[in-house]
DNA sequence: CGCACTTCTGACCTAAGTGGTCAGGAAAGT
DNA sequence: ACTTTCCTGACCACTTAGGTCAGAAGTGCG
């Protein structure tokens, strides 16, 4: 139920790209100064962004990374994914395939939820969202309840 | 982003307690026996769940488990923070206390979005809802869309 | 008291995941 | 040819996940 460095890493530097827009390509040394993130790991990160179609990269002098689609459709839960592996899953096992005996029968109903919800935030924000700093309703509007910024 | 195994077998642990009512203790054996999770196991989640007053035990004959509060004021969240720590931390710590710099401003707003909608599930959802099987609205609502139910 | 029963606790184990670093290879530009 | 930058795999320390094992300690009953 946490997010790892990894994801938190992906996401920002993906928001770098998104911002860079088409200004030729960003050398990873640029991201990984911009956020702050160790060069070596942020470029292992990149690359798996690569195989997984949300990043291009060329290399050699004026190479570096871009986005492989613009930044208002490409989705935060399509970069955790890539990193993180599937969201939600319980005991490395989609919730939709498990099942649950005696009391504990609605519980799958539940972890369903527990995606479903996940998923209303993570697919409704974009890079461009993100970038622009005006997020899509649902969220903002989840995020804007005083009560949401204290832990418990 | 996951679900521990630790979590999933601690919330069907309660729930079989929560069904048990006020018919005395519960033997560790018989809760591994209905949710078919390994006891030794499942004995160390279960003192996890006492250290945080979840939960009671008595030794010896006689002996078992049973819940410190009525059923329907234990929700799922304290279950899994319990065995899991807090929900939605981002590299461990909390999202309210992160600064994020440049293009990615907006990202502790999203991830105080998706502890608020991981909340709004985990929270409302108490042992007593699972055991009856009718889940809060805002969840069985979550749940009802068949796109819930699809992996990604 | 003595004994069976059950929880409690800590030590231990293997495998995998986290959060990196290091060294070198391979394309691209000049 | 040479520099630049990405690409790739190996490695590493530490923690977590998911357990198992052995034994200590409290509890009820005859």
């Amino acid at each position: 139920m946490r997010v790892s460095a990894k994801a938190d890493y992906a996401v920002r530097a993906a928001a770098e790209l998104a911002a860079a827009g088409d200004d030729g390509p960003v050398k990873g040394e640029r991201l990984a100064e911009a956020q702050d993130i160790p060069l070596q790991f942020l470029e292992h990160i990149l690359l798996e962004l690569k195989h997984h179609g949300i990043v291009r990269a060329r290399r050699g002098a004026k190479g570096g990374y871009w986005l492989a689609r613009p930044a208002d459709e490409v989705t935060i839960a399509e970069i955790v994914r890539a990193v993180e592996g599937p969201i939600a899953h319980v005991q490395s096992t989609p919730p939709e395939d498990i099942e649950y005996r005696g009391n504990s029968k609605a519980l799958q109903e539940v972890w369903i939820a527990v995606r479903a919800s996940l998923r209303t935030v993570l697919e409704e924000v974009t890079l461009a969202d993100l970038v622009s700093g005006e997020l899509p309703g649902v969220v903002s509007d989840l995020a804007a309840t005083p009560d949401a910024w204290v832990a418990r």
